[in-house]
DNA sequence: CATATATATATCAAAATGATATATATACAG
DNA sequence: CTGTATATATATCATTTTGATATATATATG
């Protein structure tokens, strides 16, 4: 799926800025897509020459000003279109699988090479990084309206639940089978 | 982790050639890690220019040669080394998620977008294709012994178990609430 | 007999990353 | 009260990676 359709997706459910796009990435969205600033705004700049999106800026006196993006109707349209061949396309492809780059399992992979010592805090501090993300993703409390126009889409929940349980099962494994890698 | 310690770690289990790098990504590690051979062969040939590893070509009457490329002394310390330095980066980071790009879960959150019978298509092709990837995963029969000796290591059995955790949740999880999706 | 898939390496334009720069506010420890 | 770290916010860019394409042949399939 092209960023352009990606950005336009998420502004779909509520105007937001180029940060506001990262911190979604970084959160909500962790384990679905990533994208960094340097494809961000170079495609929100894009989405603005085509007049897909429309921007207004929020003077902050002394921070930088914020742009918040609206997408407009030519943006809908455009997402609705693309969205279609992204959907056939994907089918077509007959590859249904998701890209994964984990460090943490490149690193567990070659532990022959590695001291116990480091291997168990990698394993620990993986355990508590995910205990420390399932409660976001169960945190249920007061959010930005930017952040909060996404977690109430249905499919947001379904994913979220998806997402819940795979953490959930990943967790209970990893804690039963640590001892597995020592020696 | 650089593209070199990786493939100096898949080299470390046993010869290989970038053919068979690339279905070992492709195959078991499928759910960790990829590349692709714009990264794969121009790295085999990093690797031989600074001798970390050495290459034999099998003449194959009518086939393109296949070179396999074999780890030497000098680039198993290599590897130890880039391994020490990965894992203490990672530690010292704080970031111990994983980078996930899902083509499939980027079309459900914007299934609003798309007709029902897409989404049902798109979900019932998933779900095969993952009990597809199950029964590769679980798969204990003959292979080439290139792909034989990963599958071998104490840590491959490791993360092959907890990826047949994680698919079979994933799969609980989709067949229970898809309907959840639709209308 | 044509067509598709598998084996095998190689290259490259286009896209994405990851790091860095800039600027300020706030929180927090010594 | 002062330095240090973190959060907000946008922007750029060298380096890396992808994804597509080229080349060549064998084998399987309808």
């Amino acid at each position: 799926m092209q960023t352009d359709t990606i950005c336009l997706g998420l502004l779909s459910t509520g105007p937001k800025s180029g940060y506001e796009i990262k911190q979604i990435f970084e959160g909500p969205l962790s384990d679905i897509y990533s994208l960094s600033y340097g494809t961000i705004y170079p495609t929100l700049n894009k989405l603005m020459d085509g007049k897909f999106v429309t921007c207004k800026q929020h003077a902050q006196d002394k921070k930088p000003d914020k742009k918040v993006y609206t997408i407009s109707k030519k943006g809908l349209i455009l997402l609705k279109e693309n969205l279609i061949i992204d959907a056939t396309n994907y089918l077509r492809s007959g590859n249904f699988g998701d890209q994964v780059k984990s460090e943490f399992l490149l690193l567990i992979l070659f532990s022959k090479n590695l001291s116990h010592e480091i291997i168990d805090t990698i394993l620990s501090q993986r355990v508590s990084f995910v205990k420390q993300k399932l409660e976001l993703i169960k945190y249920e409390g007061p959010l930005t309206p930017e952040l909060d126009s996404i977690r109430n889409e249905k499919a947001s929940k379904f994913i979220r639940g998806l997402a819940t349980e795979l953490i959930e099962a990943g967790l209970k494994y990893i804690e039963k089978n640590k001892r597995k890698l020592g020696k």
